[in-house]
DNA sequence: CCTGGAGTTGTCCTA
DNA sequence: TTAGGACAACTCCAG
């Protein structure tokens, strides 16, 4: 770099892996200075956990197609691994930066890091420049009237409305300055695919990561299946969810550009809009909850849950339950479409977790740390927050005497057993009762039987809970 | 200030 | 066969 430019700009991507609707690239690419790009993987878990193998898989081909993106508008993305803090102020210093642009995170650990790289960017006459983007209301201005997060979803999502509506999204800037050399690891050393084995064929054909993808499938998801999202989205064979979560969580799309895409969808009835649209709110409040509470992901939110009497571990029962091996066909289903595509219908998810928690009585933290590793959509707020919401642990949470019952369930939202079907080939030529309580009706070829009693360990369950109600409180 | 109703996603028993 | 109530406790808010 030669000693007479005025300055030059760096933009600290995280969980925003997009050229449009980015508010720190938008504010660099207008400043008009030499900018790079710059993604620190970060597995030292100093501030973030380390991300699971699903997202990994992700993130490898979503960081290819942002550089890809960025390098057409005439900038470049820099890769580092490492420390996050250290390796950005080291970027800063070899690009002899003037200014750094980030997009705000809110998680406690998260946000300290950014005001030390502020502080250490300071230090080097770097002014840091930060913008909203991941959220469409940050935490801390949707809150009660103590000034509080709220502790029940529909009060909040209904003051967060109250604020208006979201900005409207933005365009990608069409060009932005390049011209900085700086060192960057290249993307496969970073070691994000999985190699031997190579159990990502069924991602492959289930997903494209990235934002051409992201908008490919929010088209899709808006022409076709919006209309059919309130009757259908409960049905996991029925196909009507968008789809868009894993889109989300690496930043591929901004909620703004989701929800003003759904907002003006006039060809859908607007019941069936705001039912969507709820959806987004539902994760508003997850992340609010995070950027309150910064140990989602191991504590309880309701420390009552601290002395909740959980079973023993048997690592071949967890085994069965990760593996889809339980003998409950929709458990089973629903495990191996998660190891299959990294995704599992939400219904599905919840009957999943209400058989480990509360069949099996295995902690919640089991369960979501089994989903984060597994699903390409885990994120910081709404996988822990889903966990806690099932085992009655976390704000607005499940009573704790809703158990539901897989095979009642099955009957319910896949009642021609398509779900099952497809993803249990062993009862593939089996219908009508059996398909749901196969132990019921002698042994099926290949197919275990259930590794637990329904009824009896749901009473054991509501008892445990019992016990839990009982037991001192400690005052927090 | 008090009070009553409502609140993402359920199941089971009884009448 | 089906509809209604029980199953907790608490937060939030409208009246």
């Amino acid at each position: 770099m030669s000693d007479n430019t005025p300055g030059a700009a760096v933009v600290w991507l995280r969980d925003d892996l997009r050229v449009s609707d980015n508010p720190a690239l938008a504010a660099a690419a207008r400043a008009g200075l030499p900018t790079v790009a710059v993604y620190v993987l970060d597995d030292t878990e100093t501030v973030s956990r380390r991300l699971g193998g699903a997202s990994r898989w992700w993130l490898h081909h979503s960081l290819a197609a942002l550089a890809a993106s960025l390098e057409k508008r005439g900038t470049s993305l820099v890769l580092r691994r490492g420390d996050a803090a250290e390796q950005v102020v080291a970027v800063l210093r070899d690009t002899r930066a003037t200014h750094l642009y980030l997009n705000r995170r809110y998680p406690a650990p998260e946000r300290q890091q950014d005001e030390q790289v502020a502080a250490a960017a300071a230090a080097l006459g770097v002014q840091t420049v930060s913008s909203a983007a991941q959220l469409l209301t940050e935490p801390g201005k949707v809150v009660n009237a103590d000034g509080r997060m709220f502790g029940v979803f529909t009060p909040f999502w209904r003051a967060a409305q109250r604020l208006g509506e979201p900005r409207q999204p933005h365009p990608a800037p069409s060009s932005i300055r390049g011209g900085l050399t700086v060192r960057s690891e290249p993307l496969e050393s970073l070691g994000l695919l999985p190699l031997r084995p190579d159990w990502a064929a069924g991602l492959r054909e289930t997903w494209t990561p990235g934002e051409k993808g992201a908008h490919r499938r929010l088209d899709a998801f808006v022409h076709a299946r919006l209309q059919h999202y309130a009757d259908g989205r409960d049905e996991p064979a029925a196909e009507a969810s968008s789809r868009l979560s894993p889109h989300l969580k690496f930043g591929e799309l901004s909620p703004h550009q989701v929800w003003h895409r759904v907002h003006t969808a006039q060809a859908v009835p607007q019941a069936v809009r705001e039912k969507f649209l709820t959806e987004l709110g539902w994760r508003e409040f997850n992340w609010h909850l995070l950027a309150n509470h910064a140990q989602l992901a191991t504590e309880n939110v309701h420390h009552q849950f601290d002395s909740f009497p959980w079973a023993e571990v048997q690592p071949d029962t967890l085994a069965a339950w990760q593996q889809g091996r339980t003998g409950v066909p929709l458990v089973d289903a629903g495990m191996r479409q998660l190891w299959h595509t990294g995704w599992m219908h939400n219904r599905v998810r919840m009957v999943v977790a209400s058989f480990l928690i509360k069949n099996l009585r295995y902690d919640w933290r089991l369960g979501e740390q089994w989903f984060w590793d597994c699903l390409v959509d885990a994120d910081a707020g709404n996988n822990p927050a889903q966990w806690q919401w099932t085992a009655g642990s976390g704000a607005d949470a499940a009573p704790y005497f809703r158990v539901f019952n897989p095979v009642t369930q099955a009957q319910k939202f896949d009642p021609a057993g398509e779900y099952v079907h497809q993803w249990v080939p062993e009862l593939r030529d089996v219908q009508g009762p059996a398909l749901f309580e196969p132990w019921l009706h002698g042994s099926m070829a290949g197919y275990p039987d259930p590794i637990v009693d329904l009824k009896e360990s749901r009473r054991q369950a509501l008892a445990a809970f019992e016990q839990m109600r009982r037991a001192p409180q400690l005052v927090e």
